[in-house]
DNA sequence: AAGTGGTCTAGACCACGGC
DNA sequence: CCGTGGTCTAGACCACTTC
């Protein structure tokens, strides 16, 4: 038998896809047995170790769970920690819409830190959009964002209005993000801050920093929130 | 040939051992190749199989990386992003002493919300420790931990005057711990903060609250952590 | 005792990288 | 071209769980 049919997708891969579309589909659910590794070899007709390979590399990436002695099972639905999700993906999470008011959207050119973060020259066009998102109608955080105008030309054009960042830039422009640097900290409202966010000033305020990079390891998206204290609150897991 | 040798350790990870060993002791330097499979297979004489469990495993734990075709190297040693520290391991990890000032050390049964999330019965007795983190002389965390008196008895004995909590706790206790949830936002500082941190009241500050959990998923200590703002940020990676 | 996952053998062919 | 990792075979024995 040729190891790896004509579309060249390795046995053991187009196994794991027939698992997981079982459980994706619900047929499956979580507790519920999953064929042994000789029921799978028998089935798919391959020897043992490639059903075995199957198995194991699906319980690394969490979808099922093996037990020594008593098989294997759809392991129960990962809460997603620490992911790099946009507003509106956080929002649909919870099953709410995101709503937010562009407050301003221009290109700078002498914002020289940020470029310098995002590995751009000192003085290149950056494209600026500063946000203000809303919980119902109260306002709960200012976000203001940076990425090249050269890079991203049509951004300028103004096609945000409802759309969302993430989305233009995966969709629009190919760009795949993987992963975010972020700096926290505290810090208090300065007067334009305060009056955006309907708040005394002086309010404490969680500052994110955050710096996005493609799955390259490009710095491709600068962003600096300010989270009303109270509203919003962060939270991550961390492993020792 | 027995599979596995008379300790019981599996012949691939006895070889992982062998590799470990040799990059943590210098010998073996990032970037440079790692014996390929088949040699491995001929110097411990197995099969080429068990070389490859061996590899593949290293590599899925960050220790080397394959390249198709080429080899398998020394990976470039891993930046620990969203680990699970003590205030001594983190001051540690950037060559620094921790300095800590014990603010006060009691046994409290009113603290309903905190022994809820610690799964306890609700008029627990909790061993509350307070403590302020300072870098050089200066004040800039007030924590706050709490854990079961019952549990950990010794530990109103006050053994921590300048040990780690962790340290006590996973050496004295056996206690692994496996994970933290946090959840993080901005306050201002109240009134017996602010004069702990020498701040003004009012100041924002960066409020961690964490829940950290054993291995076994029993939470087992709570601490509240109030950092001030300016001299300490959270440094975190998310992942989309 | 039967069935499961965990480890292991002694080979094979393929795809890829560097010389 | 040769050596590398990636996939695969057709078995084997062991350790563990369940009955």
């Amino acid at each position: 038998m040729t190891p790896i049919s004509r579309n060249g997708e390795p046995t053991y891969k187009r196994i794991q896809n027939v698992i997981r579309k079982r459980i994706e589909s619900g047929l499956l659910k979580p507790g519920d047995a999953v064929a042994s590794e000789r029921e799978l070899a028998k089935m798919h007709k391959v020897s043992l170790m490639t059903a075995r390979h199957a198995l194991a590399d699906l319980a690394r990436e969490g979808m099922v769970e093996r037990r020594h002695g008593s098989g294997t099972f759809v392991a129960p639905p990962k809460i997603h920690f620490n992911k790099l999700m946009s507003y509106t993906e956080q929002m649909a999470s919870r099953g709410l819409v995101g709503r937010s008011k562009i407050i301003s959207a221009s290109v700078r050119d002498n914002e020289h830190e940020i470029a310098a973060r995002l590995s751009l020259p000192s003085s290149s066009h950056l494209f600026m959009l500063e946000r203000v998102r809303q919980a119902g109608d109260e306002p709960f955080a200012l976000e203001t964002c940076y990425l090249s105008a050269d890079e991203f030309p049509a951004l300028a054009g103004g096609t945000l209005e409802r759309g969302s960042l993430f989305v233009t830039l995966e969709h629009e422009y190919g760009v795949e993000l993987a992963y975010a640097d972020e700096e926290i900290d505290a810090t208090a409202a300065d007067l334009k801050t305060a009056e955006l966010l309907a708040l005394p000033r002086g309010s404490p305020l969680l500052r994110i920093r955050q710096l996005i990079f493609t799955t390259k390891g490009r710095a491709c998206l600068y962003v600096l929130g300010l989270y009303r204290s109270g509203r919003h609150t962060l939270v991550i897991r961390r492993f020792r």
